[in-house]
DNA sequence: CACGAGACCTGTTCGC
DNA sequence: TGCGAACAGGTCTCGT
């Protein structure tokens, strides 16, 4: 589920808490529940569980799709894949079914990793560029401008969308956001990347840039059960919407598979590659 | 190197 | 109503 505007809302939720729930830098793990130990990516959950114990946490901001957590000793990952979600929630609350990994609080609170499908990954580490080191540039930096776009794609030559998803490429974007950016840019999702024009390679900059602003103004997508609090599905402009009709021309939105993904596009504003 | 298929998991929705 | 198929925000690995 979570691309990087809802795993960015989620680590401002927590760095700063709320009206009724405490920000979370400052709490002390006073130990780690492991319902699902594939969960834990590393170290081994016995060796994770000892390490991660007495540990406090000074700090959470993310990378890519990853949530990190700064200890004083070490630095805690958290990737959420599909449908993982993070809580915090009074100890005494009841437990969600999906509540795999919950990290118990000094406070009274717990941290709670639900992940419905089990494909979130949790890491603990002391150098976390071990684990963050492979990832492309952050979108939204003021250094990723459309220079830095345009000289990241020199001697690419792979279709737009599967490029916009390889997190090595940039970080953070996934089957959502890489539609609406496509839609956006007016490029065709399967369009080779060498054969975009300095104006295009530019327009796409923008959509790229747009589509993550407009998701984080909304606190990111909530779709289906998981992840609640966003509402970026209300502006969604292609994806999740064939058939219905384009928001900028009113031609039917259509849906294709592209690298097994579902691949959402307006056929009038975002021409088929010449082939 | 690029690309596709299959794995990893469970839940919801759709079509017959 | 029931039941299987298709589909879901992600990434990794293997084979061609």
């Amino acid at each position: 589920m979570p691309e990087l505007p809802e795993v960015e809302t989620i680590a401002r939720r927590l760095r700063e808490g709320t009206r009724d729930v405490p920000a979370l830098p400052g709490a002390v793990i006073r130990r780690v529940r492991l319902r699902w130990p594939r969960h834990i990516a590393q170290p081994a959950p016995s060796t994770f569980r000892k390490k991660i114990r007495g540990r406090t946490i000074l700090e959470v901001s993310r990378r890519g799709k990853y949530l990190v957590f700064p200890l004083d000793e070490g630095t805690l990952l958290i990737h959420l894949r599909m449908s993982g979600d993070l809580l915090m929630e009074p100890r005494s609350a009841p437990r969600d079914r999906y509540a795999h990994t919950v990290f118990e609080l000094n406070n009274g609170w717990d941290l709670r990793f639900t992940d419905a499908r089990k494909f979130g990954k949790v890491h603990l580490v002391g150098d976390p560029e071990a684990v963050l080191g492979t990832l492309g540039p952050e979108p939204l930096a003021p250094s990723f401008t459309a220079k830095a776009l345009a000289e990241r794609l020199v001697g690419r030559k792979r279709a737009a969308k599967p490029l916009l998803l390889e997190q090595s490429f940039l970080a953070g974007i996934g089957n959502i956001y890489a539609d609406e950016a496509l839609h956006l840019a007016g490029i065709h999702p399967l369009r080779p990347v060498d054969s975009l024009s300095a104006d295009e390679i530019k327009a796409l900059w923008k959509g790229i840039r747009r589509a993550l602003r407009d998701g984080l103004r909304n606190n990111g997508a909530s779709i289906d059960w998981v992840y609640r609090g966003g509402s970026f599905q209300n502006h969604f402009r292609v994806y999740g919407r064939p058939g219905e009709p384009c928001p900028k021309c009113g031609a039917e939105v259509q849906r294709i598979v592209v690298g097994q993904r579902g691949t959402h596009f307006c056929p009038q504003c975002q021409p088929e590659p010449a082939s």
